[in-house]
DNA sequence: AGGTGAGCATTTTTT
DNA sequence: ATGCTCACCT
């Protein structure tokens, strides 16, 4: 089978001996459409990288293939493992990437043909949310109120459901703001996240050509956690794919718990629709949990009607039984987690690093986090505001970003006056209007005639030193094998970005940490520019592509015990798990049992059970503090649903009671036996 | 230009 | 309880 592995570029590292027999069969079938149901726990990344190291193997073009994650953390794993099985130069050659940048690349390259200019600026959410605000107070009549947050929404689910947005459709203001919102962004010379979908989509589907390159450019498509594909998604794969049809999906449709923002469940549960006589492999042995684990995960599971049927197994045998248990608010939940948490690191010796508390709503963390200071224990929160919130660093992104694109008006409104210098917000308002008047953007409209004879000469004067200023670092940034980081820092210099955060910081300890991140952030584009030619554009399309990125930071540090919401905690395995706050109107939760959504949140408890490896403790209260009062709870109708053989329901009162001195004499006998067995 | 208080809603989150 | 927005005030 080692067919010239040398010049193919395989270091004879692929042992299918490895796999078992449904593994075998998803790594080796690499002709036509291959739909792979891959189970919690299954080996599903290694069924990935094997299966591209395979193709590579067999003498495919490793510059052919293409394998597309959700995340960047996802591509950057399989990355690294197919780096391992592979020689490098040829693991470097295989596309491994996010949906997303997967269009910008194909954008980048095609978009002028849709009337942008390559250099295209990606608006984020919050940019796109900012942009929407300032387009509602424009346009609201004094009696009408809409929700920033809601059109955003709304905007988004038109876009990403593959309806055409029909200009002039209502009259509802819903509809104006929508269809102003997309004429701002195409003066801008921007997009927003799902633009890159829908425009890379209509650009494959539009222009033949172009389809036809990126169709022989990847002749073998792999697609990770199909199951949380959107309408667009599947578009694309489908544009891209249609001509071999080398088509291979890996996912587990009892996973889906993105049906909220988008991810269509059906995409999965009927593959045979969208790619006709596909080959479909199961993987159903589970090398994580304990048989009672996956007992219990496939008694909740089998309750969902539309699912595609498979039932996970283990060859180990056994497993502790599942607890449950009840407590009387959620603050005994959280001190009974908490403290137990900490007599088994003292007395079993479990790192605090294989704990994990799992629950519904990030809210619930913090009674957690409370008694876990209370008891030193370390611990790390997933979930919560990211470095890219933060004030300093949306500044400096935003004048990175005029400097590549200057109609970039999100950008550049953030900026124009930060720090202070002389352009008031009445100006501004003003340069906004005639902006809009012109069809043109702001940069543009601050550079007429227009504006400044309209303002006193101060403030003209002061537009045109900023105007001036932007303009010479532009010109810098544009010449070629410039030095992108020394350029922007030097901006910042000028600009004196110190003091305007010496000046806003209440203390002078915050300023210097928001310096900190400043560096920290030129150094990051120093690194991307030695190792890239894309310059500053570049630098700009990762990191707003990636918002996610902070893990060296924590990596370094202990981790300690992990607090995380059931969603964020898909793909990620503990030893110890504890699942709190199993309510009706909590999990399920109020808003999903409106929404007749029981089915996703079944598979979100699915999902959390399945993280566990030994042990596994469900709890849940009787009262609990919602909103700022008490309310009662009910248990969740999901715990009936628990094969009762697994499950075992604990008096908390008889737990508490259990003497110290019993569980601590019973782990110095493991330990005494673990001596004489070692 | 920036700070303060009333009013209000309150799931999950990546790109 | 808490955090966020918006209107109004210094």
């Amino acid at each position: 089978m080692c067919i010239g592995g040398a010049q193919t570029g395989i270091m004879g590292r692929i042992r299918l001996s490895d796999l078992n027999e449904p593994q075998k069969k998803a790594v080796t079938t690499t002709e036509g459409p291959l739909l792979i149901l891959a189970g919690a726990g299954t080996g599903k990344t290694r069924v990935i990288t094997y299966r591209v190291a395979y193709l590579i193997e067999r003498g495919i073009d490793p510059a052919n293939i293409l394998a597309v994650t959700f995340t960047n953390k996802a591509a950057t794993e399989m990355r690294e493992r197919l780096r391992k099985m592979v020689q490098k130069e040829a693991a470097a050659k295989v596309t491994m990437s996010t949906f997303h940048s997967l269009c910008v690349r194909i954008l980048r390259s095609g978009i002028s043909r849709l009337g942008y200019k390559s250099n295209f600026t990606i608006y984020d959410e919050s940019d796109q949310l900012g942009l929407i605000k300032k387009i509602i107070t424009r346009t609201a009549a004094k009696d009408e109120k809409l929700d920033p947050n809601l059109a955003k929404a709304l905007i988004s689910k038109a876009k990403n459901s593959g309806v055409a947005t029909s200009p002039n459709d209502e009259e509802s203001l819903l509809n104006a703001v929508s269809n102003r919102y997309h004429t701002a962004l195409k003066t801008a010379n921007a997009v927003d996240f799902d633009d890159l979908l829908t425009l890379a989509v209509q650009l494959l589907n539009d222009h033949p050509e172009v389809r036809q390159r990126w169709q022989s450019k990847f002749r073998y498509i792999m697609v990770d956690e199909f199951q949380d594909t959107n309408r667009l998604q599947l578009d694309l794969v489908r544009l891209l794919a249609d001509k071999r049809r080398n088509v291979a999906v890996v996912g587990d449709d009892d996973q889906s718990i993105y049906g909220w923002r988008g991810a269509e469940i059906s995409n999965i549960l009927e593959f045979e629709r969208h790619f006709a006589n596909p080959t479909v492999v199961k993987l159903e042995e589970n090398y994580r949990s304990t048989h009672a684990i996956l007992s219990t995960a496939n008694s909740l599971i089998r309750h969902n009607p539309r699912r595609r049927d498979k039932k996970l197994w283990t060859s180990k045998p056994g497993g502790k039984t599942i607890r449950l248990i009840e407590t009387p608010n959620d603050r005994e939940e959280a001190q009974f987690v908490t403290e137990e948490i900490a007599r088994r690191n003292a007395d079993e010796s479990e790192p605090w690093e294989s704990f994990a508390v799992l629950f519904r709503m990030n809210a619930q963390s913090r009674v957690l986090e409370e008694n876990l200071r209370r008891l030193h224990i370390p611990y790390r929160i997933i979930g919560g505001k990211s470095f890219f919130d933060r004030r300093e660093i949306k500044d400096l992104v935003a004048y990175m970003t005029i400097l590549v694109n200057p109609n970039a008006d999100a950008s550049l409104l953030r900026v124009i006056n930060t720090p202070a210098r002389g352009i008031s917000d009445r100006t501004i308002e003003l340069a906004l209007r005639q902006s809009v008047h012109h069809h043109t953007s702001v940069w543009h409209a601050l550079r007429s005639s227009e504006l400044t004879n309209e303002l006193s000469s101060r403030t003209a004067t002061s537009i045109e030193t900023f105007v001036q200023l932007i303009e010479r670092y532009r010109a810098q940034i544009a010449e070629p094998r410039g030095d992108a980081a020394a350029i922007v820092g030097r901006l910042i210099e000028e600009i004196d970005y110190a003091s305007e955060l010496r000046r806003s910081c209440k203390s002078i300890e915050e300023a210097t940490e928001r310096d900190g991140n400043i560096r920290d952030m030129l150094r990051d584009l120093a690194q991307f520019g030695s190792r890239s030619i894309k310059g500053l554009a570049g630098f700009l399309d990762e990191i707003v592509l990636d918002q996610e990125r902070e893990e060296e930071e924590q990596q370094d540090d202990k981790r300690g015990v992990t607090l995380i919401t059931m969603h964020a905690a898909k793909g990620l395995e503990f030893r110890n798990v504890y699942l709190i706050g199993l309510e009706e109107g909590l999990l399920p939760h109020e808003r999903s049992k409106a929404e007749g959504s029981i089915d996703e949140e079944r598979r979100l408890l699915y999902v959390g059970i399945t993280r566990a490896r030994q042990n596994l403790t469900l709890t849940y209260c009787r009262d609990r503090m919602k909103y700022g009062s008490v309310s009662a709870c009910q248990p969740s109708m999901f715990i009936k649903e628990l094969a009762p053989e697994c499950v075992e329901r604990i008096d908390l009162r008889k737990l508490l009671s259990t003497p110290v001195i019993e569980s601590t004499a019973k782990n110095r006998f493991a330990q005494l036996k673990a001596a004489i067995n070692g």
